[in-house]
DNA sequence: ATAGAAAGCGGACCATAGTCCGTTTAGTAT
DNA sequence: ATACTAAACGGACTATGGTCCGCTTTCTAT
């Protein structure tokens, strides 16, 4: 067969991903795995993963852009997966609830999501000037910001940022794991916020 | 005169500071703010610092722990001022007046404040893990915590956590510079959230 | 004045993110 | 099959925050 090969994903007109390139970015995808199961996010070096994935330095941030740029897209299938559920799951995180319901259901989902990956997070967001150009956090900022909207929100735009920053993956992670807050404190102490912020006047 | 030398700021019985600790000090504080003057914070690096106060990149570190500890160091005039403000000025942002005034014009303050000491603020708290551990955010976040209480917010300390990051100076900055919201979009926006957390069901 | 102790000093050294550029290699056109 | 080109590669190199430790200086007790 002499049909082009279907690479789902590839913006159509992206020039090939040669085979080498496809090769070693399985590579550095499942060493990358393997290291951050094995020692944590944290302690996760860019020249242990270039040894480890047997590939030379130059290729790894080739691939990757930065270590954020590496964490992000070892975060990418959880994050979908929260992304689908507040865009097309059942209610109240998804359509077909009040505003002020999703948004409760959202912070909620968002603290246990950020705990289950907390590490990758805080790693995806520390390093680089990108803390809000990834598109996972305007995606969750676009959405917030729809809600506060509907809500009646004077200016949902910066209301949604200043609700991001509540959220902040760092902020949570340590309230439970430095300071000692429950998820649970932390999920009520949400509810409370949006619930007095949308309640009508 | 052998009298004991008058040391205010100094905690009694502090194992006195020698006089050479005191002349490096005088020389690497004023050399950091010449640079940070030329340069701006962002710019800053420790070896710089060292160089040009004539002294050995050892003594930096010891006198400051850390990039984000000098930074501090350099902050704490204009923060003490800012604190001052709140706990002991005029109303409202001083006591005096009711918990959700005071609430506002503390964050429109914080705001200011963060955009005249932008650089450094995100200097001293990018680098470390102290980012919630510095004394001033301690102050703050416990400022906010009374008068949340006061105004009847069932978890005091964890809402002021979440307003604490939501006026992070990371925040703050990119809003203004790089995303192009005007302070006072910002201000108002503190107040649409203060107004609608605080207002009596 | 002197000696001893403690604090301070300096700069070589380390770890790690990120860059650069000469070399290799996969695809392609002939 | 061959030659050509653009992409990919690799690893030496740079920049910078932070550590270490043997040497020096200051202070104090005698």
């Amino acid at each position: 067969m002499s049909s082009i090969p279907i690479r789902p994903d590839v913006p159509l007109g992206a020039p090939h991903e040669r085979s080498d390139a496809a090769r070693n970015r399985e590579r550095l995808l499942s060493a990358a795995r393997d290291l951050v199961a094995e020692l944590g996010a944290e302690a996760l070096t860019m020249d242990a993963l270039a040894c480890k994935a047997k590939v030379g330095k130059g290729t790894v941030f080739r691939r990757f852009g930065s270590r954020a740029g590496l964490m992000m897209t070892l975060l990418s299938d959880s994050e979908s997966e929260f992304q689908h559920g507040f865009m097309f799951g059942p209610p109240p995180l998804g359509p077909g609830a009040a505003p002020k319901d999703r948004l409760v259901a959202f912070g909620e989902g968002r603290i246990y999501f950020v705990l289950e990956n907390g590490e990758l997070l805080k790693a995806a967001g520390a390093a680089t000037r990108n803390r809000f150009d990834v598109p996972a956090t305007k995606l969750s900022h676009r959405h917030m910001e729809v809600l506060l909207r509907e809500a009646g929100i004077a200016d949902p735009w910066v209301m949604a940022m200043s609700l991001t920053y509540a959220l902040d993956p760092e902020r949570i992670v340590d309230d439970v794991r430095v300071r000692g807050i429950s998820p649970t404190r932390l999920a009520d102490s949400w509810r409370e916020l949006v619930t007095r912020l949308l309640r009508a006047a």
